[in-house]
DNA sequence: CCATACGGATCGTTCAACAATCTCACAAGA
DNA sequence: TCTTGTGAGATTGTTGAACGATCCGTATGG
């Protein structure tokens, strides 16, 4: 019945040209904008305006917009349009709570995974070298990827899509603090340490450390937030 | 500027009544069918026959599939259109790395809540009578309930709705095993012992009836699953 | 037997229109 | 002054038709 299957020599195409809809396209874009800050937290988007910056239909941009509102990248009031979230600080302490509940099983994945914390080791000498010629954007990327890392560590898809959301939904709210190009910088020391610790192998110490760091991180960040929200009301 | 709030007395509207979109509510009684095994994995969706199915426009549809989709309850293939998820194997091994991971946590939070653990015993007490009346959808609801509690007693939002779609995912594994009416009647017994050890303080014990309830379900959805593929390749 | 070309079916996207709902300013009333 | 309608204008929600793009199965040719 089944012939042996012929098993074409070409896999990896180099770049399939655009495997994505318009949608898709789109909400990228606005993705990145929203990232930039460029649409700061707040501000509302009107599928008309949308649609002509992008030059493409309401309709398409509605699909877009249905795709953001499930990542909470925006939140989609009924007849009242989309706008760009805003995190409150319930949402700042929902995240940390989450982090400190997740973050140790991958504490304990990395004790017993020497390649992750070969990941984390490059993670914590990429921020540092960033640090040191001032690149405070790559020392971001470099902090939050490193506690990426360390979730993935546990091996579920599931946490890792999961957690992946957390962070964007944190990155929206670096977007409310003032100071948030060197906010990571105070944090390499901290990762260095969990590195170092999970490299001798210390458990308690590696879970202390990392408990310090959220502890300190989630007071940053709700202490930068409630002195400046969006707007007063 | 800002005089002093009234503070309306009025908090609590008892509800307000049905704020949810065309587009909503389609997703909704698709949802539906699928669950009921109405449409079953591997079904394709044509936007046209389910826009005629509900007399909703064709543009509609496609905005109730975006939601399904990212709930992962279809798969939407550019240019193919929607089907009904299958879950392979892989997604069930997947799923029980997760609870793996997860559960435990709640276990932890159980411990401290003696509210948690009153609602565990009513999901067993409620198991055991719909069991003694054979009413298998009602034992299956309980046996995922108990567990849904398990988890929400994090105290995670984050992690409550990823554990949610983790259950949703399960479900569709269910759709595909030949017998899954009275799936669940087994596992009541294992709920019931985890409940018992956790009003005794036990932490050793229920972590560990809870991971032989779990490497049981895995083995158990695995074998009847890949006996049993969609359609043989 | 394999490769290619064709045609129908379906999806992706656009457009224009209308209905439903919200917002806001303004007027009426307590 | 504060609250409560009221209406116009703006924006969203939904529709239906249209057309190009893409996929799939079948026929055709080597």
């Amino acid at each position: 019945m089944v012939a042996a299957e012929p098993v074409d020599a070409v896999m990896a195409l180099p770049a399939l040209p655009k495997r994505s809809s318009t949608a898709e396209q789109a909400a990228e874009t606005l993705r990145r904008q929203i990232a930039d800050g460029k649409l700061p937290p707040g501000t509302k988007l009107r599928e008309e305006a949308v649609s002509a910056a992008l030059s493409i239909s309401r309709n398409t941009v509605r699909e877009a917009f249905r795709l953001l509102a499930h990542e909470r990248l925006v939140e989609h009031a009924l007849h009242r349009g989309v706008y760009v979230r805003t995190v409150a600080a319930d949402d700042v302490r929902d995240i940390y709570t989450t982090r400190r509940l997740l973050q140790p099983l991958g504490i304990e994945a990395a004790l017993h995974d020497g390649a992750v914390r070969d990941a984390l080791d490059v993670r914590v000498a990429t921020a540092t070298a960033a640090a040191e010629r001032e690149d405070w954007d790559a020392v971001g990327t470099a902090d939050i990827d490193f506690h990426r890392v360390l979730v993935a560590a546990c091996g579920s898809t599931h946490i890792t899509a999961m957690f992946e959301h957390v962070l964007a939904e944190l990155r929206l709210a670096f977007l409310l603090m003032p100071d948030h190009r060197n906010l990571h910088q105070p944090y390499i020391e901290g990762n260095r340490r969990i590195a170092a610790l999970l490299g001798a192998g210390d458990r308690a110490g590696a879970l202390a450390e990392l408990r310090s760091y959220l502890d300190d991180a989630e007071r940053h960040v709700l202490g930068a937030i409630v002195e400046a929200p969006s707007e007063a009301g």
